[in-house]
DNA sequence: GCGTGTTTGAGATGTTATAACATATGCCCT
DNA sequence: AGGGCATATGTTATAACATCTCAAACACGC
């Protein structure tokens, strides 16, 4: 299987990756918390594309990088990274990818795509306005306000698919 | 550990169950769909309580009842269940959880405590149509639209928290 | 009772994540 | 330089979650 790494036809991804790698050298910097080699080349890895990645996925990817990685290695960098807010966890499919939104509120809408497997990041004002009088109203003191939506995304949509 | 299993303290959580058990039954019988002994038991011991529960700590408690239990005894049961809009998987918990809105459309905001684990369904207009709105400018079609927000819940806010 | 589709039994295996403990590395302080 | 501390990594093992496969039992319409 090969399909293609990029969001859309259209874009630069090698701006994409450069862009997300200078940002998180930039915030770990600033922040006085390193970004060593491992977590480096971990988030390097993640922004290969706009897919989710799993873990040991990651793994493999990273093994030739340095051999001695084993699962934790993975698992600790990814901890790091989300902390940082560089990376996010998909909860619904166990996986990860690169954060664009590169600070540390992860309040938004991802919208997860079973055909390409794209994830797309949104922070869409009404609905997060809405769910945070909701929650206020339930007398609920959320600690993240991750949506994960799992669908069809318009490219896919957009071409002939098979049935699923 | 003994926590109470009811999600109010006023609440008569034997009615709940004899009510989502009925309504189980019924909705089998009309859908045509076997509610067998195994299913009902597993729906039985996700609602004794509204927690949300493993799929292995369902299988501890069902060996007593069928010591030939396995996981993918109970993995069966709940795949029927989720399929019949009686149970929700909760994705960010790996667990499970007993569904009050008793059919099979899950579009609905899920409050998941993070102290005592109970889970409360709601099913904010507001919220959920702010959501249908973004979508459809996005051009997602979704499959599901389950919110999943976690944090600390307005009983639990209210007693003196351990720091956490 | 017979065939067909559904449900269950049984064992193995695959996948995801953490625990527990040892070792290294950088940095501040004296 | 040497001691103490915090952070990061290495290493091994295991826990926790989920699925596959193949065969046997069962329900039900004919």
């Amino acid at each position: 299987m090969n399909t293609p790494d990029t969001t859309a036809p259209s874009h630069d991804h090698q701006q994409c990756v450069k862009q997300a790698l200078a940002t998180a050298e930039h915030l770990c910097t600033q922040r006085g918390v390193q970004l060593t080699a491992i977590r480096h080349q971990v988030l390097e890895l993640i922004w290969e594309s706009h897919k989710a990645v799993k873990a040991y996925e990651l793994l493999e990817r990273f093994k030739p990088l340095k051999s001695a990685a084993k699962p934790t290695t993975i698992y600790r960098a990814l901890d790091f990274l989300i902390a940082q807010g560089l990376v996010h966890r998909v909860e619904s499919l166990n996986a990860f990818i690169g954060c664009r939104c590169s600070n540390r509120h992860h309040d938004q809408l991802l919208l997860i795509c079973k055909l390409c497997q794209e994830v797309e990041e949104r922070t869409p004002a009404g609905v997060l306005d809405a769910l945070t009088q909701e929650l206020e109203q339930a007398g609920f003191t959320a600690h993240n306000k991750a949506i994960e939506i799992r669908g069809i995304c318009h490219r896919c949509a957009g071409q002939a698919v098979p049935e699923k």
